[in-house]
DNA sequence: TCCTTATTGCGACTGATGTTGCGTTAAGAT
DNA sequence: ATCTTAACGCAACATCAGTCGCAATAAGGA
């Protein structure tokens, strides 16, 4: 990783900074070099898959040397990763449905449509995971935000009573969405509409059983 | 898959064979050439995973030609594929513990430690079902020929009055091991030990609470 | 044993991938 | 405006993946 990772020290320094620690040049040129190789990315991504996705034609379509693209992302996986960085700051919000099992139902329908649909972004990102350790450690980082995010589904189940108190909100979710990961990405069966209703009621029935708390009887101890 | 294959017929006809249909040459050197690509497959893969697999490797530790190996194997997926098919033969069971969750868990732990510990083979296979048809059809048929074993698991608990009668064995199966399978390898989380009895312990609770069942009323119609 | 030919070995070839050295451009500070 | 040098463009190079034509070997049948 060594695109972005801008310090927002040594500014005004002047005399005692770092010999070794030259100052990025991040306006301007370099900038717009970024944005025309991030755009490039996912125009070629959403056009021909991840094995559409070299780094000669990201570099082509940017209008931008090879040489540029080797040198500040490394390859195809670091491309991905920055690309993930850059898009996770949205305003994603899990949904509200007023229920447990619809919340996870319309979290699972979300998953369900990134992936049933042939070779989607989603289904790149998480096969360059597998090659590229820079597209893994960003990936990793992307679903921790997501699980963060999603823990306020638990804390509203857990208001209703619809699970008992202190749940682990990261169990539950993994639970719930693994199987439709597990059934589209791995095992390639045929997408089954019921599937993500099936796997949510499935983490709900096991959370309402108390599988996700910690410790089910009155003491905390032990 | 041009490897194997072979046809149990046109061997003493004489006069009416197909013309386009050469006879293959499965004894001798043939089959040593393949049983030591194979075991030169196995050997890399455990030593350098993944990407320690090239056909260029592959053929220099066997002892064959680079073209050998890509005119009947044609890339690394197909490597995998051989590798995976010849394999899966073997005489696994599935647990038998006496009871449902006991015998999840036993199964979750079976799969935890084949992926916690670095990068095994497992994950090799895995990971080469996202570059390789071959190797994704492969490990299709793998995963279609270990669900079809376990039904007995779900079979077992309905004989013992912990499921519903008609419970899905499949789903049930997917519920219990997605967990593992997406938080080791997907989320690439640290290794949990108490992850598979958990993730265990939630399909059966779901199981139990009837999810898997179509119908739960007494009335299989409509 | 001999004959046919499937299979393998060999080397040359193409194209894609990734690296390096060097000159040019322009970002940012003075 | 001027200077330093980070970032880029360029071309040559190195490496790897995969294919093709041809000769040598040996499997399997007569």
């Amino acid at each position: 990783m060594d695109a972005d990772a801008e310090a927002s020290e040594e500014t005004g320094h002047g005399e005692g900074r770092d010999p070794a620690a030259p100052r990025r040049r991040t306006g301007g040129r370099s900038a717009r070099v970024r944005a025309q190789v991030l755009a490039a990315v996912g125009e070629l991504l959403v056009a021909g898959g991840y094995d559409g996705l070299t780094v000669d034609a990201v570099a082509e379509r940017a209008g931008v040397h090879r040489t540029t693209v080797y040198r500040r992302w490394r390859d195809v996986g670091g491309l991905l990763a920055d690309v993930l960085d850059a898009a996770s700051d949205d305003t994603w919000r899990p949904p509200d449905t007023g229920s447990l099992e619809g919340d996870l139902t319309a979290l699972n329908q979300e998953v369900y449509e990134a992936l049933a649909g042939g070779p989607g972004l989603t289904a790149a990102l998480i096969a360059a995971g597998f090659r590229s350790s820079e597209a893994a450690g960003a990936l990793s980082r992307f679903w921790e935000d997501r699980h963060a995010r999603c823990a306020v589904v638990t804390d509203r189940a857990v208001e209703r009573g619809e699970l008992p108190a202190a749940s682990d909100a990261r169990a539950l979710l993994v639970a719930a969405t693994a199987p439709v990961y597990h059934e589209l990405l791995l095992l390639r069966a045929a997408p089954d509409p019921e599937l993500p209703r099936r796997a949510a009621a499935g983490a709900a029935a096991a959370g309402r059983a108390g599988v996700y708390a910690p410790l089910t009887g009155p003491f905390p101890s032990a």
